[in-house]
DNA sequence: TACTCATAAGTAAACGTTTACCTAAGCTGA
DNA sequence: TCAGCTTAGGTAAACGTTTACTTATGAGTA
């Protein structure tokens, strides 16, 4: 049975809410001894608040809920980490949710933060566009990182980055060493996410002057597996000299997928990735790749969320986070 | 405003505790029209029950809370996102805390994590040996997983990977390949952990009538950059054939170090490592590597845990998994 | 008729805090 | 002397649930 403030009060001899008052440093109008009497008690006691109780009566829990598609993904792992980080720093906690892309993970993860009271959430990046009228009914104030979101009153931050501008600067970096038939990989051909950076890919392209071959953009999904097959088709139907990868581990994947094909990278053919996820530089070819400061972003996130929830002016905010290219061993 | 159990009972007519009973299927005694009009007034107003105010009266939360050193090491993200997957499966959500091995983190972790009031605590890896008076005080069912723990009330498992065995696979597996000389990477000398499996690796050598060369054996961090730094240090003082790593990370740092130094893996020198992390298989050149069933430890710690919350018998178990080479292409 | 019994629902306390408001005592100054 | 202030602390309601216990109604039975 844990200590209460019921406990200490009684030994000593003063009420609930004095103790209460104590032990939050309203004690404005407590006494000297009454004061120490209660501190050391909580001490011996080894009193710890519950904050299950303490939340029903504030309204308010310190917790912040993520959610984003999968934790094993090392793009969402940094980004989870740099969230707990800077929201540790701001007084609160997090409680993590993966929805694996899936619309209905998704909303039953939004149902679940919301009974748990937690103050603020933070969405991340996928394809699944989250049901408006569930998070208008939640009423909780979150922030949407990388996504198409409706403008909903809890809206309190997009954060997002310039995806267009990454995916522009990797095929410009890319044309500006020689290539001129660069493949395209990136996620789902539907999100908007893809049609930013393919637009951005297409723009490189046309400023030098150079036409896109269709044949060489192929979307499907960010992970590994997809930069591995689609590389593999690649190989088998065209010819190229560089991939121009819209996340890390695809790039991983077309990597794989050469050297299986006896090719070497960078020289037959050069690889760039996006992210720059923490492993990028510690492979055994550091890869070349686009910065998106993960770490940054989640740290923007959490502030623009706090900032939201703590400020009674409660401004919105819209962050767009800027590129910029990392050469190492691919490209 | 969400609704609460209040509003359903003002509009339906009835008394509060009664649209609590239909809502937690208590309904043996509730008329059938009753039963009808709360569940669609509770679909119809979103009701979501506000899981704060449950627990306090409950006592249960149906939360574990997970704490690890790091979740960016992919190990850990991996047992975590496992953890996760299988408490969801049991009807339990995680919440999770990096301690990044300090012991004071740590302990506000669990401070923290009891004040909300978790049902249930995985304690994972690092060198930190938990203050028993804390656990004790807390009270809080834990399961304890590759640490020295000492035993209390309130462990209700402990589930450990056969390090030594895993450590005596990965030296017998490379002495059968012919190495004689094999450097040996773990981290930090003072834990059991390493202390395990350094007599794994002692004893694999014994039997084949080998000696090992202290010089070989470099203790210090189970990160990539303590496997860079040990390898050159290493390659600038000895020869060696192989490396046995006690980690795919420090075996992932080893491998850039020989690159660095013009060595060719496994040509020149062999590379083990161990975890079998998620990204071994998917690295430009596949890691040989200890399988520790990293998913299955994380759902066999969560089950324990939760048939010991469950089960009214609360019976102690001490799990212990078994590893196996993973033959790629490093070794 | 008067009892029991099943059914259907209500009452109220409890969980551990916080907080708005109240009280009581002592002191100050005119 | 007494209104009024300051200081120190207490009272009780509230947060949203759950649950043990109670009540009311009607039907069946002796």
């Amino acid at each position: 049975m844990a200590t209460t403030i019921k406990d200490i009060a009684r030994r000593a001899g003063v009420s609930a809410a004095t103790v209460s008052k104590v032990l939050n440093r309203k004690d404005a109008f407590i006494g000297e001894e009454t004061r120490n009497r209660i501190w050391s008690l909580a001490r011996e006691l080894n009193y710890t608040p519950n904050s299950i109780a303490r939340s029903l009566v504030t309204r308010r829990s310190n917790v912040i809920g993520i959610v984003v598609p999968d934790i094993l993904n090392p793009y969402f792992t940094e980004l989870v980490r740099a969230c707990d980080d800077a929201a540790r720093l701001r007084g609160y906690t997090t409680i993590l949710c993966n929805s694996d892309g899936i619309a209905e993970n998704e909303e039953a993860h939004l149902s679940f933060l919301a009974g748990h009271g937690v103050d603020g959430i933070v969405l991340s990046a996928s394809d699944v566009v989250p049901n408006a009228d569930l998070l208008r009914g939640l009423g909780i104030p979150f922030v949407s990182m990388d996504r198409e979101i409706p403008m909903l009153d809890c809206l309190a931050a997009t954060v997002d980055t310039d995806c267009r501008g990454g995916a522009f600067q990797s095929a410009s970096y890319l044309i500006g060493k020689g290539h001129r038939r660069i493949a395209f990989l990136s996620g789902s051909a539907e999100s908007s996410n893809t049609r930013l950076r393919l637009e951005g890919f297409r723009e490189a392209h046309r400023r030098a002057g150079i036409a896109v071959d269709p044949e060489l953009v192929r979307c499907g999904e960010f992970q590994h597996s997809f930069g591995h097959q689609a590389t593999l088709a690649l190989l088998a139907g065209t010819r190229f000299s560089a991939i121009c990868c819209m996340s890390d581990m695809l790039a991983l994947g077309a990597t794989v997928a050469l050297r299986e094909s006896g090719l070497r990278v960078p020289d037959d053919c050069a690889v760039m990735g996006f992210d720059n996820i923490y492993l990028a530089p510690l492979l055994d070819r550091p890869l070349s790749t686009i910065d998106r400061r993960i770490f940054e972003s989640g740290r923007i996130a959490i502030d623009a969320l706090v900032d939201f929830l703590d400020g009674p002016e409660r401004q919105r905010s819209a962050i767009v986070l800027e590129t910029s290219v990392v050469e190492r061993k691919t490209a």
